[in-house]
DNA sequence: GTCTATATTGCGATAGAC
DNA sequence: GTCTATCGCAATATAGAC
């Protein structure tokens, strides 16, 4: 059975690491939030850092599982590779409403352990991209005249920042009560950069 | 004259917290970085805080001039004034290469002190993009099936999410080295974003 | 306007009792 | 596995000499 300190730490931990970022949460706050004593997390994680790694590891594992999922898929095209892979995110993001937080927090303002394993999950989003992007322009999908690297920062761009972006959105237009309006974003934010990147001439 | 205390603390600091974030940055790691003696920060901006909203509010403020420089253009077409806005984008990131981490900071982990000011700078930012689709579609340049709010996010998140990247994606895919790939960049990225847009039945 | 010295508070970590 | 108590240190801020 699990150990429910253990749990409650890495439970209230996400949240508040997320919000207020690593170093303005201390552990006392973490300790008095998990209505935890404040030993309990050198015990359990070694410590403020070994518990901001285990929440972070947590986060982005669904990450590498939908690469793997999606790369399965190889008979498929390379433009509906792209599609499922940006449909999972959509999913990925409803599940952990969290993980953009640590991803934006870590890439603008890097920690010291938190940087290698944000590292190692960006950059295998960013291959795959990049290598269905080129056989999308090999086989006449797309644009000939793409440049992948630029084209691979617009996707991840358009598809991720408005999950970064809703708390302050939601601020200024407030949004439709749909029962899924991430989805339908992502729907929409793709399309628009399909009809961009697509080739005119294919059919 | 300027003081010279103060522009150098500003200067420091901006590098410093724009890298590690507010609650990384110590005043005693700024002065030693600034080779200034501690209580120049106190005496100056009335502390931490009142730094960091200083160094905050000079990084934003070419936001609003260029807002609106654009909007003057009211003769020009809504697509013409996006393109100018987007042109002027790159020249600002080029000018304030940590503008960008503060406002990405602030959107991931808002301190107190920093989110009613970029609240403010980025309430506008929205309505003017939000304002010029719409006349783009009742003009009959844009798609009618837009979406006004969700386009207007996928806009910002594809012009502005390069920078930031940047850093990290250089590692990975190493940036051709022409004097100018930011504005190339944001030519690109418009560009593939205005295809996606545009109505295809306009000339 | 700049300095030293210090006041005060809060930090993360842990020894040792239970 | 959980607790209290406390250690050692670093934080921000400021009083007061120069």
């Amino acid at each position: 059975m699990e150990n429910k300190t253990r749990v409650k730490l890495i439970e209230v931990a996400t949240e508040l690491f997320a919000v207020k970022g690593f170093a303005a949460v201390s552990v006392r706050e973490l300790s008095v939030a998990a209505q935890v004593n404040v030993s309990a997390i050198s015990y359990y994680f070694n410590g403020k850092e070994g518990l901001y790694e285990a929440v972070l590891t947590a986060q982005l594992s669904p990450i590498l599982q939908t690469l793997e999922r999606v790369q399965k898929n190889d008979s498929s095209s390379p433009v509906a590779r792209l599609t499922l892979y940006a449909d999972q995110i959509a999913h990925i993001h409803a599940q952990r409403p969290f993980m953009s937080r640590f991803i934006y927090s870590e890439v603008t303002n890097p920690t010291e352990y938190g940087a290698p394993i944000i590292e190692k999950h960006l950059s295998q989003v960013y291959q795959f991209i990049d290598v269905t992007l080129r056989e999308g322009i090999a086989s006449g999908y797309l644009r000939e005249d793409l440049n992948v690297t630029y084209a691979a920062v617009s996707l991840v761009g358009i598809l991720n920042f408005y999950f970064i972006a809703k708390p302050f959105v939601s601020k200024l237009f407030p949004l439709t009560e749909h029962t899924d309006s991430d989805s339908e974003y992502v729907a929409h934010a793709f399309r628009v950069y399909l009809h961009g990147v697509m080739n005119p001439s294919a059919t």
